[in-house]
DNA sequence: AATTACCTGCAACTAAGTTGCATATTTCTT
DNA sequence: AAGAAATATGCAACTTAGTTGCAGGTAATT
């Protein structure tokens, strides 16, 4: 189970071009383990002194450049990411789903099932990409 | 047309049991005079060094509480920010329109022509608010 | 016009994010 | 499997963003 993850770890990283390292896969790790997205005080907590603030910086910044992660769009001035589905990659993203925010516990979670609707905007308009927060109470604090 | 503003600033603020000041009405008439949601570095850069930081900071949290401005959720670390309609009050906000954010000019514009679609939710979840940022590439940059 | 309530500016601080560079680790090549 | 090349990391130093307490100032109330 454990070893399943480390080999899957090894390939998501081989195939997206990046070095396997022990804070990449660390990182990883946290991603799979977690159940909602993660922010970058959130490695930092989890990864202890460990890791420098820095290589999280760039690590996150590898993961979002290749299609592992995507982030999540916030009213504040933190930056959320989650994984991205396995279909996608570096140049070819596809996360249509709609996000979810727990008013209650604060998890953001992504709502896989859920596709984001087609929008039609007045006219002028091209629309690339559209994003779907949704915030609540979740299934957990109901 | 200008004193008319001044005049409707005026209201406004009283409205909101806010006291008029010349920092208060400085951020209102850019906001108006703004086509596009704003953010906390667009003042200080509009505003000059005549204002403190710490002021605009403060300014923005009031007209916030008072539902004066709304918040537009972002992927960076940056928080936007955007006047309510008239309609919008302290206890009593309804801004579910769509926000559109443009890739070329980086302008970010609420659309209040176009409404929020409901979205169907898997069970178990409570919604209570839903926010949709379209980008893509707006009709002046087209 | 005086009193009260509220707002602003300053200082000092915490947190968040970036860049350059030297060193270390991983990967490629043979 | 060892050495060369490519890539990643950690540190230092810096920039930008956001917060808090408090003294003094301005706006509102009477």
């Amino acid at each position: 189970m454990v070893k399943n993850n480390r080999e899957q770890i090894h390939h998501l990283l081989r195939n997206s071009h990046l070095s396997v390292t022990e804070t990449r896969v660390k990182i990883l790790e946290l991603f799979m383990k977690s159940n909602g997205a993660l922010e970058h005080s959130d490695f930092e907590k989890k990864l202890g002194q460990s890791f420098d603030r820095v290589t999280i910086y760039r690590t996150l910044q590898a993961f979002l450049d290749k299609g592992i992660i995507h982030k999540i769009p916030t009213t504040d001035t933190s930056v959320r990411y989650a994984l991205c589905k396995s279909e996608c990659s570096e140049h070819d993203h596809h996360d249509h789903h709609v996000h979810f925010k727990c008013e209650e516990c604060g998890t953001t979670l992504c709502l896989e099932e859920t596709d984001v609707p087609s929008i039609q905007l007045p006219k002028g308009y091209a629309v690339h990409n559209v994003e779907v927060v949704v915030s609540g109470v979740c299934k957990q604090c109901k």
